[in-house]
DNA sequence: ATGATTTGTTGTTGTTGAAAACATATCAGG
DNA sequence: CCTGATATGTTTTCAACAACAACAAATCAT
């Protein structure tokens, strides 16, 4: 917002705030709503009936829970509002289907033997979305694309800046999947829907300050939440902290610069001395945690040390509630937790770290393809009445 | 907001917007109004006569630059409205009344021969406030006070956790003082508010993301806006830059860390080499540009080597489009901007990088006063109907 | 069964900004 | 200096929206 209002924006407001409330809730009654948004009794049954003719929400049951007083009936996202998530990766392009309120129906997993080209990955995935849209129910309505990409994504365009493990520049993946599908495409770097995801649903829910990092195959990608509102930069390119100096006597990265937290920081240390060649997150986990080798506690504590430095700055620089591991992140720290806890116990600035709390991601493999969808559905939320008309099948 | 609202409340933030504008330009015509909100003349018309009735606004001639059609009178912050800006240091309290807009009306140091205890600095500022009020034309009407301390502060309750300079821990400087003058008081960190002054009158007008760097006497404070809003963290101690890792090799650190971005990057450091005991920014900035001696370029390019690590990790971070200096660190630019430019055109991710430009602050000494004062405000723009009833005197 | 409590429903009302019509003040051009 | 074009202030009217009040409905407690 933040420019003048109309009389009648103030019902769309009205109603992106109840949309969100439902959809971030899975499900509220409407007099919860009326307590949460403060409203008359009667504004909300017209708001709610809006939404409900939107096809944004269904009335059900109301809650079994008895209490005194008229059952006050269920506002649930309607299930029929799906988004297209999609997520293409080195070793594969993943398709799913997902509903208002974050729920996953439909999973596809598209293999590739060498990491997608542009051209590839469009052809996967408008292919994957042409089979999803015959074989679905024509009762689902698509609302639009959400794409999370490993790479700096420009917000305003869609346009890939640099996907250094796919070996993208300056690829206008949006708008090419737009033509191939004739669906609207938001795309978006892949943490930060993870950061998103884990704070609506997740993790994080609730937090209105975190710091989430990932650690996957080939790298470290991060993503901010600030006063509850995604945190992008000027372009979007915000939340990268796995180029963060770790340490003055470090490797060289493909950044430009050397001692990065994504060159010392590294999944495939830890797989080469638990002697795995291609494990996924949760084989790494199990082998490293019931290690007996020195050299691996060694190196898990050195790790953990570098992801400490990298945490610590950020602290002190963003002041978070929550700190979000994810992928190897999430296993380096499950194997030693009081070390990690310690060096933050320790290092950033006293009156910063004592709210500080770390967890693990909760999402699981659902995590990327929610946080797709979540592009979809931020539209739909902040304007529901004019969001454009759904496509059917 | 983030929750429903009213009827009535959408006329508030409406008058709130306005007041903004007109708070944030230093006045606007009734036509610049319409444009830039949305709204409509007539609409226009009543809420600013509103804000004139509340002692918020007056309206005045048209602006003289002629133009086709009726001229549209020029609507100003009520000049009459004013805060209290209050900035204790390590050698002396400084007490401003700042008006509505900005301005600096009345600007007073007391100046003290020892770091301030919080007694202390409360006293002065008590008494200074009370003596600014008697000699006040009583036309003026107090809203509130503002207070930039040089450390961190709870944004709850004005807590000031810790001001390692002044040595004060866990002092309740709100409290005190509002119970001490009987206003209500607000505080903030120094660096916070300096980002904030920079980013509505200063040299980040208009932008978005920016990240504020301040060198003092005793350290490096900072701040950060992002999306347009100020970023303070759970607790508001956010913009710790000083304390970022920039060597693996340095020296130890009153937080706890080694290397951090203040223990190396030192205004000390460069007044002895220019031989200066005791020198203003002004006279710093003459002896390190004009000095032949290559120890003081080694050193000046050794402290910005370190300067653009800990702007590598931010930029990285934060994604902002401009970079503001304040304090040594923008004399430090200003001897070899070169330098740091180079580091910045190359450290960061391409694609980071390439938005960013580096500016120094350009509101001089009225920077705390006027960014203190905004604390003030703040609450009076939110809310401009129900905000308490002004103090006169 | 009866009262207390909570919530949905319906019809009415006050407030808000928009819209339209008119008035006013400037500029441009002869 | 007059006239038309243009832009904006002013006033009146109007539609939309949420609040409110009164009533109905559905549960719990005793």
């Amino acid at each position: 917002m933040g420019r003048g209002n109309s009389n009648d924006s103030l019902r769309r407001h009205n109603l992106s705030v109840i949309l969100e409330l439902v959809h971030r809730n899975r499900g509220l009654s409407r007099s919860q709503l009326t307590r949460q948004t403060g409203l008359n009794r009667s504004t909300i049954a017209a708001l709610v009936a809006e939404l409900v003719s939107l096809g944004l929400a269904i009335e059900g049951e109301p809650d079994s829970a008895s209490r005194v007083g008229r059952p006050s009936p269920m506002v649930r996202p309607d299930p029929s509002t799906v988004g297209i998530a999609v997520n293409p990766e080195i070793d594969a392009v993943t398709i799913g289907v997902v509903g208002l309120g974050g729920t996953v129906v439909e999973r596809v997993r598209y293999p590739v033997d060498h990491p997608p080209t542009v051209g590839e990955a469009v052809d996967i995935a408008a292919a994957g979305i042409a089979t999803l849209r015959a074989d679905l129910d024509p009762r689902y309505r698509i609302r639009g694309v959400g794409v999370a990409v490993p790479g700096l994504v420009r917000t305003g365009d869609g346009l890939v800046r640099l996907a250094p493990h796919l070996g993208w520049h300056d690829e206008p993946f949006a708008e090419l999947l737009a033509a191939a599908t004739g669906m609207s495409v938001v795309v978006a770097n892949d943490a930060h829907l993870g950061s998103r995801a884990e704070s609506i649903f997740g993790a994080a829910r609730d937090i209105r300050d975190l710091i989430y990092l990932n650690g996957g195959a080939s790298g470290i990608g991060g993503g901010i939440v600030s006063g509850g509102q995604p945190l992008g930069g000027t372009a979007g390119y915000a939340g990268e902290l796995g180029h963060t100096l770790v340490t003055s006597a470090g490797v060289a990265c493909h950044c430009g610069a050397s001692g990065c937290l994504e060159t010392e920081v590294r999944r495939e240390h830890l797989l080469a001395l638990v002697g795995l060649a291609n494990a996924d997150g949760h084989e790494l986990e199990i082998a490293l945690s019931t290690s007996t080798d020195p050299a691996v506690s060694t190196e898990v504590r050195r790790q953990l040390d570098f992801l400490g430095v990298a945490l610590r700055n950020a602290i002190n620089m963003l002041n978070p509630r929550l700190i979000v591991l994810g992928g190897f992140l999430a296993s380096l720290y499950a194997v030693d937790p009081g070390h990690l806890d310690a060096l933050l116990a320790s290092q950033p600035l006293a009156a910063s770290r004592e709210s500080v709390t770390v967890l693990r991601t909760r999402l699981g493999s659902d995590l990327l393809l929610v946080g797709a969808a979540e592009l979809v559905f931020e539209s739909l939320i902040a304007d529901p009445a004019s969001a454009g008309p759904p496509v059917r099948r």
